[in-house]
RNA sequence: AGACCCAUGGUGUAAUGGUAACACUACGGUUUUUGGUAUCGUCAUUCUAGGUUCGAGUCCUAGUGGGUCUACCA
């Protein structure tokens, strides 16, 4: 038996290591720290795969901790949002929901015992003076003229701003680290500030704030976390997270950082993102376009789907763009797999089989799922009065490529009978009101002993007992696959015009009045689609999840 | 400009010093009561130049190219 060795990812592998090594004694626990001030989307859904995935992996656990040390910006609508997204995606915190706010103490005392190690002062400077002093990185910085503060001073000035006593802005905590070093995190990094503002859960308990610095790794430490696996922009802050761990003497967390996933045609920039809400060129954060778990999980996308997606991507750190095309693909084969067929017409011509008799009604019994042995059927009603689609028939053949209806051509009706093609009726304007076929009676599906062999079959709905829905055919929000790569051009050039189509009145089979919100259905030959949010057993809405491949019309563009 | 990170088909990820693999895309067949699915085939002198080695995508050096950082945001 040969051994099949799996191959790792770089953090695995780190991770299989300390393993080897009893490291933390065999302990593994990340977490996942989103900043509370604004919705989850695609990008964040990879950080999350690799911190509950890789816990999951060797048997740990992932807190899941919200970075709130900004009450600017952050807001409890914002949780809630999230937690529901990520619970959606299929992670699990249970009792593990943390806040950097409920380390606000344990924080402040580290800051004391900085500056009582003499490694933190109480700075004046304003913000542009800082600046200054911090300099390029090219050249050494200039040293605070705060910096010789007494120890005593330090720690009084320090009690003043937590007590209020100073204005927004105009003291600051700094530690002494480099001003002379390359890395500008390293020069006297500021890690409190004072803020009058209400926070979200601590409410004005506290008017100064730590900065991100001083707050991920703290909390990381805090909660013992053992791998801390964030994005590549992070890099340069590991150098100052260790100091920090050093100087402080904590539990010794380690940051991994790893390329984030870029996807072709999205982008992830909440405040690009935020335009296209505000204005008005999608309906908000949850629009099926839009690149949010929200949005993506309206449009049809499943969970499994996006989480597939984060292991097909891999793990590395070169910047990457994987291309929309790879999702789709794993979402299509995830849905060929579930998803019910039906029969539905987005734009319909009547087709009258005039030989079929006067009245008659046949129901056709289908499988509700061909991908599944044990699939249970429904009854498709038929009669002879139909529609069909309109692309589906051609006045002039177009040649022996073309395998749909033109007079004189033979045609399969799925789940019904072969059809002979023998012409069509137009308006005064030409326009084609109706096709007329006839059928061939020993051709029905399932009992088929025509021998006639048509090469091309079609859907269609009877006309009588077809039941109306509004269809939203959703394609990219772009029409470029990196709308903000252009130095020239604002990204919103690029928005897609037709990146919403909205059929009013699409004619389905009578199945579908029984869908139910998250069903998945494919609409044969159509696509993917699933019911939008506000879709109701009177008024049904489906959204397009993603079109069917599709050879033939690739061919004719 | 300095420091740091990165470099394998169109895209993404493998190959853990022993002659480039997998998936997606594209293109071309076969099958098919969805122009879907399934299935078969085609698409790379591993950024460049030196070096170490019996042997280098992998190790070393230099170069080139790309990215990141220079917030009282995270």
């Amino acid at each position: 038996m040969s051994e099949h060795k799996e191959s790792l990812n770089f953090i695995e592998e780190i991770i299989e290591e300390d393993l080897r090594n009893g490291k933390h004694d065999g302990r593994i626990h990340t977490r996942f720290p989103p900043e509370p001030n604004g919705y989850l989307h695609i990008g964040h859904t990879k950080a999350i795969w690799v911190n509950f995935g890789l816990a999951e992996k060797y048997g740990g656990v992932t807190n899941l901790r919200f970075d709130d040390t900004n009450p600017t910006t952050e807001e409890t609508e914002y949780v809630d949002n999230i937690k529901k997204d990520i619970a959606w995606l299929g992670y699990k915190w249970d009792e593990r929901e943390y806040y950097t706010s409920d380390y606000f103490q344990t924080l402040y005392d580290y800051a004391v015992t900085l500056i009582k190690k003499d490694l933190a002062f109480v700075d004046d400077s304003t913000a542009d003076e800082i600046a200054e002093q911090k300099g390029v990185p090219s050249k050494p910085g200039k040293e605070s003229p705060y910096k010789t503060r007494s120890i005593e001073e330090n720690l009084k000035l320090f009690e003043g701003m937590k007590n209020g006593e100073f204005e927004d802005g105009s003291k600051v905590l700094r530690v002494k680290v480099d001003m002379t070093s390359p890395n500008m995190h390293m020069r006297d990094p500021v890690i409190y500030r004072i803020k009058k503002e209400t926070h979200h859960r601590t409410g004005d308990e506290w008017c100064i704030y730590p900065m991100y610095d001083f707050a991920h790794g703290q909390s990381d430490s805090v909660e013992k976390i053992t791998h801390s696996l964030c994005s590549l922009e992070f890099i340069h802050h590991r150098p100052l997270y260790n100091w920090f761990i050093e100087k402080l003497e904590i539990f010794p967390s380690r940051q991994i950082e790893f390329a984030r996933m870029n996807v072709s045609y999205m982008i992830t920039s909440k405040r690009k993102l935020l335009r296209l809400v505000e204005g008005g060129m999608v309906d908000g954060w949850n629009d099926p376009r839009m690149p949010t778990i929200s949005g993506l999980r309206r449009r049809g996308y499943t969970p499994k789907s996006i989480r597939d997606f984060c292991a097909a991507t891999g793990l590395a750190k070169r910047d990457n763009v994987i291309e929309v095309e790879l999702l789709e693909s794993i979402l299509r084969n995830e849905l060929n797999q579930d998803a019910q067929r039906v029969h539905v017409v987005l734009n319909p011509v009547p087709l009258v089989i005039t030989n079929y008799p006067e009245g008659k009604v046949e129901m056709m019994v289908a499988k509700i799922n061909p991908m599944d042995e044990d699939s249970p059927t429904r009854e498709i009603p038929f009669s002879g009065r139909l529609l069909i689609e309109r692309d589906d028939f051609m006045e002039e053949d177009p040649g022996k490529k073309y395998y749909r209806m033109a007079p004189g051509r033979n045609v399969r009706l799925k789940n019904g009978y072969i059809l002979n093609c023998t012409g069509c009726t137009k308006d005064a304007d030409g326009n084609i009101t109706e096709v007329q076929a006839t059928y061939y009676e020993d051709s029905r599906s399932g009992s088929d002993t025509s021998g006639v062999k048509p090469k091309g079959t079609m859907h269609y709905v009877s006309e009588q007992h077809a039941i109306e829905a509004q269809v939203n055919l959703y394609d990219r929000l772009f029409t470029d696959p990196t709308p903000t790569s252009h130095e020239n051009k604002d990204y919103l050039e690029f928005v897609n015009p037709d990146s919403l189509k909205v059929i009013e009145k699409a004619y389905c089979e009578p199945y579908l009045v029984n869908a139910k919100q998250d069903d998945k259905f494919q609409f044969i030959r159509l696509g993917y689609f699933t019911p939008d949010y506000d879709s109701t057993a009177e008024r049904l809405i489906f959204n397009r999840t993603v079109s069917l491949k599709d050879k033939w019309k690739k061919k004719n563009k």
